[in-house]
DNA sequence: TGTCGGATTGCAAACGTTTTAAATCTCAAA
DNA sequence: TTTGAGATTTAAAACGTTTGCAATCCGACA
């Protein structure tokens, strides 16, 4: 069995003094004496004192940590940016010596009973919530139930505040379209997913607009929709769109997944990019540095937006009843070799 | 504030039960008439009730979590398979319930300090370590201290025993030798790196072996030593390799990253790969299938391997008197595209 | 009717901390 | 010597759960 945890009473007996004057002395109360405190600290620093969790938390209602729970995924697929994720969120609640804790999703179980599982056991005093959802319904119960959260994302039809932090896909689907309009292209193709995550439609959204605000009536958006984690049919959707009667100049993918995988179809149908071809992605995953010849894409900087996201998180906690905080990063250019002039002709 | 959180004394009162019983009957204990524990069950579902983690945790020894100190890395570096193992020890510990504490180093703090910290305050029943050092003072610590944990990689000197995973690097290496060596390799080159990590040995040691088995005095071995996350200084080691009196035909790095640098060095050098220089490397990262032309290299299997020191913890937290859990994973050659029959002339 | 035994339920302590309210101490002023 | 104000310390309750032990209930048997 592990050696003895000293806990409050026994350096109380130690020190001949009660567990109150130990517990203000440690906390640095004014109220106690001077001398007194430095006497206690000393001799919890020599033993290496460090108060019991769950004590401190039962009796604070504070448990200090923050919530997350593990995003579901297929067997041999991972959140690409999970570490990434992780590792932003970590310092953004370093600072206030605030843990994170992971719950994953069993097999059949949902994603809301473990969210829900974490906060009425009052395991985490806030909670992190990702891939934001058409309809989401961990917002739903989050906001009901009065509890503190910070979205990594947005609804579509926002009839209620709360915190969130997102990057502006819509912008940066806009300077895409922009860039690649300016280069001559007319006719492009977008990629998108099947699934109902708010991100698809802003980003969509954003390519839109863009088109609307150009005016220009030649230009023409051929969409293809996969479903995001079936290879196959991803595949299939995308060469339908460059083996289509008339091909796209230029494609957007949704993702730098899709845009990866974009090229290397276009490669295999013996397309050479971005002579005639131009893809672009986004989110800046490493892989997209690596594949030829180089994609051009819009870095998400997860790092940031999730220590940020850490930070908002510990703010909201403070302040239960402060105004809702919102966030909306602009993800910048990483201007690469999968884009360029359309083909003449 | 939150709505009220459900307690065993509401629902006591609200059953006109006593405490105890209604404990006793969520805990399914035999000694209460079913029929009380059917009535207890049902109301407790009506309320939604979950009980108090800190309470239980208080009063059982138990928290339900096992921890993990998150790794540091710059402000640009992300441990690459972070993901990947976060989400494979989820999955390990989710079957019983266990969720999974991260603990962020501040600026200046020391990663023992972390774990020390995690450790006495009683937040955790066993904890991951990761990266283990020639000489691991966290597992020293650990050992002293009899608390539970499972180290993803070994010791140099094993001097006590532990529970252990790790993938079998000195095999993957010896491999990458012979498969080499019978393409008509005899000059060798090996990218390692200069910290005291013990992985860095047992591969190097692997390779030594499987030299030394063939017993064939032609043999020839480079070793070029980078700093681990200094990117100039590694691409300069790279390049001594490279632009030496006589180039290797085939270079080994201790890990993808560091042979996609040579990969790319090679390729700015003017060099074809497989054509004028083999090149493998170890982890399969997911760049390594689209960094041109295929890095060929070994699949360590991160998110399985987390998936077993997760269920290995659990087994160590259950019966802390069980003989040390030790297992060596022999990670699988992944063929790709750069590695081929040495030059001949 | 009284008693016994098994089935069922409840009381109270304990886990380690924080905090309210009260007790004690110290020392200068009266 | 007494008084009292301020400084310092302490007792005890509370947080929500589990659990050892004791109490109660019920029906059967004598």
């Amino acid at each position: 069995m592990p050696a003895r945890v000293t806990t409050l009473k026994e350096l109380a007996a130690q020190l001949d003094l009660s567990i109150t004057t130990v517990s203000r002395a440690l906390a640095g109360h004014q109220q106690i004496a001077l001398k007194t405190r430095e006497r206690v600290t000393e001799a919890a620093r020599q033993a290496g004192y460090v108060p019991n969790t769950a004590a401190r938390t039962l009796v604070s209602g504070r448990s200090g940590f923050v919530g997350m729970v593990l995003p579901i995924r297929g067997p041999n697929l991972v959140d690409s940016f999970l570490g990434e994720f992780v590792t932003g969120l970590g310092e953004g609640l370093v600072s206030h010596g605030t843990d994170l804790i992971l719950a994953a999703v069993a097999q059949g179980q949902s994603e809301l009973s473990v969210l829900r599982h974490v906060v009425e056991s009052g395991r985490a005093d806030g909670v992190v919530v990702t891939r934001i959802a058409e309809v989401d319904e961990r917002l739903a119960y989050l906001r009901q139930r009065n509890f503190p959260f910070v979205a990594h994302g947005r609804l579509l039809d926002i009839d209620f505040a709360y915190n969130w932090l997102d990057t502006d896909g819509a912008h940066a689907f806009g300077e895409a379209f922009d860039m690649l309009y300016d280069l001559g292209h007319r006719h492009f193709g977008l990629v998108t997913i099947a699934e109902p995550m708010t991100f698809r439609h802003l980003r969509q959204d954003g390519l839109a607009a863009a088109i609307a605000r150009r005016g220009d009536p030649s230009v023409r958006l051929d969409v293809a929709m996969a479903p995001r984690f079936d290879r196959g049919a991803r595949i299939q959707a995308i060469n339908r769109l460059l083996h289509g009667a008339e091909r796209p100049t230029a494609i957007v993918a949704l993702f730098d997944e899709l845009a990866l995988s974009v090229m290397e179809e276009a490669a295999r149908a013996g397309l050479t990019i971005p002579r005639d071809l131009s893809v672009i992605g986004f989110d800046n995953i490493a892989a997209s540095a690596y594949a030829p010849p180089g994609l051009t894409t819009f870095d998400a900087s997860i790092r940031q937006c999730a220590r940020e996201i850490g930070e908002m998180l510990l703010t909201v906690i403070g302040d239960r009843s402060a105004a809702p905080l919102t966030r909306l990063i602009r993800p910048t250019l990483v201007s690469r070799a999968s884009h360029g002039p359309a083909p003449t002709g």
